[in-house]
DNA sequence: GGTGTATACTAACACGTGTCAATAACACGT
DNA sequence: ACGTGTTATTGACACGTGTTAGTATACACC
């Protein structure tokens, strides 16, 4: 490769001092260069075609202008996946605005759960988004007290590190809204995942306030549990089916779950909407073109990404915490 | 935050000089250190929780260890979309394998098309992924002239620019071999996109072998275009409806397409596959839910970005063009 | 006892930028 | 003639690491 051009290249090129050079390009406010100098760098600059070297900015300027996203892939693999071009979309979209890279980090399942702090550590980064972030990583709390740039997607009770999510509950509330406004009053419920898990204690608690503002009791025969995949929402529905008083609604918190609700409704001669309306939550792609099309709750992948990267930027350049 | 420690206070710690420090943590090999002294640093760069600097190591090896995917979107929005998840895991899992961060920088469409030069031309990255290069970029051709690292993922016709791609020809030719297999002997086939891109022509070809092969007669009547979206398979499956001699199968050589064909099947009362058989293209993750399930040929997204990565590190590496 | 040679370590330079403190030139009022 | 302030520019240091050439010591060999 040929030798690139540097500053001094151009100062030499220009007649001036590299300061100058640095300080035209910079476009650094408060300082007085006069308009032939700021010419002549500019044109000597465009004939080297110059470029200032990054790696020496990073170090001169102790910013890398980089943020990462780092990427915990779950048990809900396929899920996570669909969400991710969105996600990442969002946060890169944000980060240009304000003039960051991003990299990108997922963790594998051979690497130790903290690898990602070298990321911080060793100063790859200015901040990091975690995705699917656990509780357990103490390495995590410890950076967060040293007032290292954080965002989480995701909950984790009982820290103050800044995160975005979505509105589980809100999300469950409308979709259950909307099956009452249909007229159904039994009216059942397959959460996304255990209830170990956050997401699926306020889809499920957002299930219950619909409910409730309608004064319909809540009945926990109503209530079954998926687990992410395709399989636990076939199951769940089978149960439900074999009810003695079947609902003739059911919210399915999670479109992938919410595909296996669909198969076992046509394993038994079952139409949707006809015999049972079905309402999803997560709005894969698939979704529109499952046949019938599902309803279900859109989750802006791409808004949570973007917000994400713009909170964490804010921090970084703020630096509330240390000034 | 509290000030990091640098290898100035380990070597201070250690009893050592910096160099020696820089040895030890490095593995330089074909140096000698006493087994004490070795032991000496390392405890003390524990102790100090000492990470180095990325900046600085950046710019004092000239190395970034890192190479960029950079991700032009067409006009297949969702198609790529579906893909970018494998894509993206498979690149970053070479590039980990070898000690390399990625850096996804996505093209918006409000951004010049040679926005992403700056990666390279600022030393950002050490190398590039082109995810949809463009033919008319000259900034390109510059760039591999000049011997910085590039790999397209894609294809570019009349460059001798390193590319992975899918195998679309042998792809199609599999598909229809299916469909022979089946018994089938008049056979349709839409295309994923207008004749204009490289990928649609292959999957042409492939079909057109397929029927070589078998000894059938190549029918234009039986050709129609596609173009990305589920509405254009609507329209080309109508046509091919409305012919006096239907085919019994058709070969669609894009999923997306797919599902409007699938559409106006069912709109004719048709169904899939007994009345017609279809067989589909990209594998997106819908496909598996779709009613019936759409046989489709796989694409290997992650295998795509592994051999991208890989390929273009040992670019990198070897450094093969100026040594 | 001199001559090589392997071992263990270090001083000093390089990487290319950002930025502060200093300087020089000049205008202006008294 | 002298101080004061403004404009335009620069010299010199800092950022934290990698790396080469070199020094000092110990050891082996004839």
């Amino acid at each position: 490769m040929p030798d690139r051009a540097t500053s001094r290249d151009v100062a030499r090129l220009a007649g001036v001092s590299r300061t100058t050079v640095s300080l035209v390009l910079n476009n650094v406010p408060d300082v007085h260069i006069s308009p032939e100098t700021r010419q002549r760098v500019l044109e000597a600059a465009r004939q080297l075609n110059y470029y200032p070297n990054a790696s020496a900015r990073r170090l001169a300027s102790g910013k890398t202008s980089t943020i990462a996203l780092v990427w915990h892939r779950g048990p809900d693999r396929t899920y996570r996946d669909a969400f991710l071009p969105g996600l990442l979309q969002g946060a890169t979209h944000a980060a240009r605005y304000y003039g960051y890279y991003v990299l990108f980090r997922p963790m594998e399942p051979d690497e130790p759960d903290d690898a990602w702090v070298e990321l911080a550590r060793g100063r790859h980064t200015d901040g990091l988004i975690l995705s699917g972030p656990r509780s357990d990583d103490t390495a995590l709390l410890d950076l967060h007290r040293e007032g290292f740039p954080l965002v989480l997607h995701g909950q984790l009770p009982g820290t103050s590190i800044p995160s975005v999510d979505v509105d589980n509950e809100h999300g469950a509330l409308t979709a259950v809204r909307h099956l009452l406004a249909l007229g159904h009053r039994r009216i059942g419920m397959i959460t996304n995942a255990p209830l170990a898990y956050t997401a699926s204690r306020q889809r499920l608690e957002g299930y219950r306030r619909a409910l409730e503002e309608t004064g319909i009791p809540f009945d926990e025969a109503l209530v079954r549990y998926g687990n992410f995949d395709e399989e636990s929402g076939r199951q769940a529905m089978e149960a439900l089916l074999m009810l003695e008083k079947r609902p003739t609604a059911v919210f399915v918190a999670s479109d992938m779950v919410a595909v296996g609700a669909l198969r076992a409704l046509r394993e038994h001669g079952l139409r949707a909407p006809e015999d049972m309306a079905i309402v999803g939550f997560d709005d894969i792609a698939a979704s529109r073109y499952l046949t019938p099309a599902l309803t279900t709750v859109h989750v802006p992948a791409f808004g949570l990404g973007w917000s994400a990267a713009e909170l964490l930027i804010r921090i970084i350049e703020n630096d509330p915490l240390n000034e």
